[in-house]
RNA sequence: GGUUCCGUGGCCGAGUGGCUAGGCAAAGCUCUGCAAAAGCUUCUACAGCAGUUCGAAUCUGCUCGGAACCUCCA
């Protein structure tokens, strides 16, 4: 078996992964900003991280995923004021940053949840770690690289750069930032353009803001992954995961805070996603093109043709690789969406087959099983090729149609070989992939009831009445539930 | 303007110096009372030009087109 192989953004090179305590891994991804709802391209990163952490987990490690909130910023609810602080309304009217935040966490967990992913192990909040940053951020100024101006506190990223490669994880050169001419608040305040807040002093309206040594203010964008990172897992850990869009400048920054607190390089591999696009352009805010993931799994916004389901998103995700580009289309989602029902049918139909010892084996056949089942893992080990490892479960799922449709006998394979390829697949496609049956409705119920008319129907079919069996049929597809009758007689329904 | 990346068949998308990715769509056939599903078969592509090579979609150069980052951003 190969061993797993990543591609770490900091040497651009696929490197073999090695954890820096044995049997161990200790896995940072940026979280979601919780000032507003996920959209599409939100949910990549997220399922991504997860499968590589389900992966990590298969491989044996115990893995400490730490996915951070960032609840902390400037803050405004659409239609709600940042003046409140300093309005004369009534308490309860004013916005107040915790129930704002409160709210999009929750509807972030939510998404989650539908996408089946897993948990992180620890779930840390900017705001909860305001004492951490602050720590940090002191000893920086300590070591000569930040400086005070006005309660505003600033990395020196000039003095940093002198001495440490800043710009390395990005592709930057230090003499190109100085180019750039930008309209940013308070910019004079810096000794350099390049050199970015650790702590921002409030203005009188904001509405989040805290005591520190420099007066009330709320921390920098960078410090709070620097600061949880650190706090949870350790000077030096061995994953870092995030867009590719963090890449800089915070991801850059997050490096030379924690470098010159820890003096050391926060993490061994920096893994990036790649964006989702939408008509080849990047799902952003600032583009007024996104498709936020609560329209998407209802159908409601006015460029989808239909809803599609999270495992749906799922599935077109990990359809391709997580370091290219991925280009939002009906066509494309409605082509997952099928291709996802033709896998996990045929996932359902292989658990239900059974070996029968009366028939010859196929060696052949069975090696080949074998060998797809084990390919599985070396896709995986490099850099997680999720698409290959889809498009290799395709090739078995022909085969296992063929059992079904009888072309192929689902006998010709061993006992031995048989509960290996339902353990490969159940591996990879729950445990690995997290995807799950939607249409596994546990309704019990439905399930007593759609036999009973299959029963029926059977009856009517075997005695010629075809209008009858088509009524049953034809009215129950009306109502969203489509009966097929198998090639072996049996009958088998599906709720659309 | 700077940095980086990409351009694959009707669509989405893997991938690699020589051998079928895969999914969706389309066509034909098989099965079937009909339908659906499924199976089989067909459709054989790598932006353009030049070069390296026995051989390139895969390497090099140029051209054209697109994107990301340089500012909040998954």
């Amino acid at each position: 078996m190969t061993s797993l192989k990543v591609h770490n953004s900091y040497s651009r090179q696929k490197e073999e992964f090695k954890s820096i305590t044995p049997g161990h891994v200790g896995m940072y991804v940026c979280g979601p900003t919780v000032s507003g709802e996920s959209h599409l391209g939100h949910a990549r990163p997220f399922i991504t991280f997860d499968v590589i952490y389900r992966y990590l987990i298969y491989l044996g490690y115990k893995v400490r995923y730490v996915r951070n909130i960032t609840d902390a910023g400037h803050f405004e609810e659409e239609g709600r004021e940042a003046e409140d602080k300093i309005s004369k309304k009534a308490v309860i009217e004013k916005l107040e940053p915790m129930e704002l935040v409160q709210k999009y966490t929750n509807l972030f967990h939510w998404a989650m949840h539908q996408f089946n992913n897993l948990e992180p192990s620890i779930e840390p909040t900017a705001t909860g770690h305001i004492v951490e940053q602050i720590e940090m951020i002191k000893k920086i100024m300590a070591d000569g690289y930040a400086y005070e101006v006005n309660g505003s506190v600033y990395f020196d990223v000039k003095k940093y750069a002198e001495k440490y490669p800043y710009g390395k994880l990005s592709g930057r050169v230090i003499d190109d930032l100085l180019e750039t001419t930008r309209d940013l608040e308070n910019q004079e305040e810096k000794k350099n353009k390049q050199d970015f807040a650790l702590w921002k002093s409030a203005p009188a309206e904001h509405i989040m803001r805290w005591e520190s040594p420099w007066g009330e203010g709320f921390p920098g964008w960078h410090i709070e992954c620097s600061a949880m990172s650190t706090k949870y897992l350790g000077d030096e850990f061995d994953i870092h995961g995030g867009g590719m869009d963090l890449m800089f400048p915070h991801h850059e920054s997050e490096i030379a805070q924690s470098n010159i607190c820890n003096h050391k390089l926060p993490a061994r591999y920096w893994l990036h996603n790649n964006m989702i696009t939408i008509n080849g352009k990047k799902m952003g805010k600032s583009y007024g093109n996104q498709i936020m993931l609560s329209q998407l799994f209802s159908g409601k916004h006015p460029l989808l043709q239909q809803a599609y389901s999270p495992m749906t998103i799922r599935f077109f995700i990990l359809q391709t690789h997580y370091r290219s580009t991925l280009d939002f289309s009906n066509e494309a989602l409605i082509a997952a969406e099928k291709g996802l029902k033709r896998l996990m049918e045929a996932y359902q139909e292989l658990k239900k087959m059974e070996y029968d010892p009366s028939k010859e084996r196929d060696e052949k056949l069975e090696s080949l099983f074998y060998a797809s089942g084990a390919e599985l893992d070396d896709f995986m080990n490099d850099d997680f090729s999720t698409a290959k490892v889809l498009a290799n479960l395709f090739s078995l799922v022909n085969h296992i149609n063929s059992f079904k449709s009888g072309t192929l006998e689902k006998t010709t394979l061993s006992a031995d070989c048989f509960a290996y390829v339902k353990s490969r697949f159940k591996i990879y496609i729950e445990d690995i992939l997290g995807l799950k049956d939607e249409n596994e409705s546990e309704h019990s119920r439905l399930n007593g009831l759609m036999n009973l008319l299959i029963d029926i129907r059977k009856e009517a079919k075997s005695k010629k009445d075809y209008a009858t069996s088509d009524k049953i049929r034809n009215q129950l597809q009306q109502l969203g539930i489509l009966l097929k009758d198998e090639k072996d007689g049996r009958m088998s329904y599906q709720l659309e």
